[in-house]
DNA sequence: ATGTCGGAATTATTCCGA
């Protein structure tokens, strides 16, 4: 099984560079974020025709995420409970005996932002709902844009952003309360010295300098661990693609057994 | 160069969010 998490950044913006995408790597999971849309507007035939099903969480204009995938996918849950005014950020949904997640962590703005301690609470809520809703010894994976910087591995200038949004003790504990619910970072696990990031600024040339972060990730409970085989980040869809513009954010690729 | 995007509100221009 092949599962991958992107955060296209608005789906009718990116809806043809994610479909030459699927035809290229062939996942049998894909979980989106931003698709900055309402479920009524998702283009679920157009996805068909690619031989994919999707669970949708949207909303007008902002957030929106989505689990795709080539076999049936069953609804489990729809937004974070509790924190649906944040916006829709969450969608579980079972395909093929995994419970697979679509998380879009609020992006908190800056440390002195009244959206920070939002994220934050976002971040317990999300911790606290893994851990009523499943078993660590069930197979879950948890894939999206958590913009968390959890180590200074991930981040293209720790010494500059530590203390800064993406960069603090704060969001960092709550990231590894995340790991503590019985949840591997997948990429980490196979890579533990990579430095290879998901996202760079769509300003500055942030890109071709390198500077960017690893802020998207694919959590895997141990059961997907141990069908693991490796793990990658698609870099080169970070690039335009024969013309058409791509999302600020690299897919990630997940192979199991 | 805070140097770009996507989307909304409004009618090609400005604002917001990232």
């Amino acid at each position: 099984m092949r599962i991958a998490t992107w955060n296209v950044n608005g789906l009718r913006a990116r809806q043809d560079f994610l479909l030459a995408w699927l035809r290229l790597r062939e996942p049998d999971v894909v979980v989106l974020q931003e698709l900055k849309l309402h479920d009524t507007q998702f283009p679920h035939e157009l996805f068909a025709a690619a031989g994919y099903q999707a669970a949708v969480h949207g909303q007008k204009s902002w957030n929106g995420v989505a689990v795709l995938a080539k076999k049936p996918v069953a609804i489990v849950q729809l937004g974070l409970p509790g924190r649906e005014e944040q916006g829709a950020r969450l969608v579980t949904a079972e395909v093929e005996g995994v419970a697979v997640s679509s998380v879009y962590i609020p992006n908190g703005k800056h440390t002195g932002h009244e959206d920070f301690p939002g994220k934050l609470a976002w971040l317990d809520a999300l911790a606290a709902h893994l851990a009523a809703a499943h078993r660590p010894d069930a197979a879950l994976v948890v894939g999206g844009d958590f913009n968390v910087c959890p180590a200074p591995l991930d981040s293209w200038n720790e010494a500059a952003l530590r203390g800064h949004i993406f960069h603090t003790d704060e969001e960092r504990a709550r990231f590894q309360r995340l790991l503590d619910q019985g949840l591997f970072d997948l990429f980490r696990e196979k890579n533990p010295s990579a430095r290879e990031f998901s996202w760079w600024d769509y300003r500055g040339g942030a890109f071709h300098k390198g500077e960017g972060l690893r802020i998207d990730f694919l959590l895997g409970s141990a059961p997907l661990l141990a069908r693991l085989r490796s793990v990658t980040i698609d870099r080169e869809w970070r690039k335009k693609q024969a013309g058409l513009t791509a999302s600020d954010h690299a897919p990630v690729i997940a192979e199991l057994d």
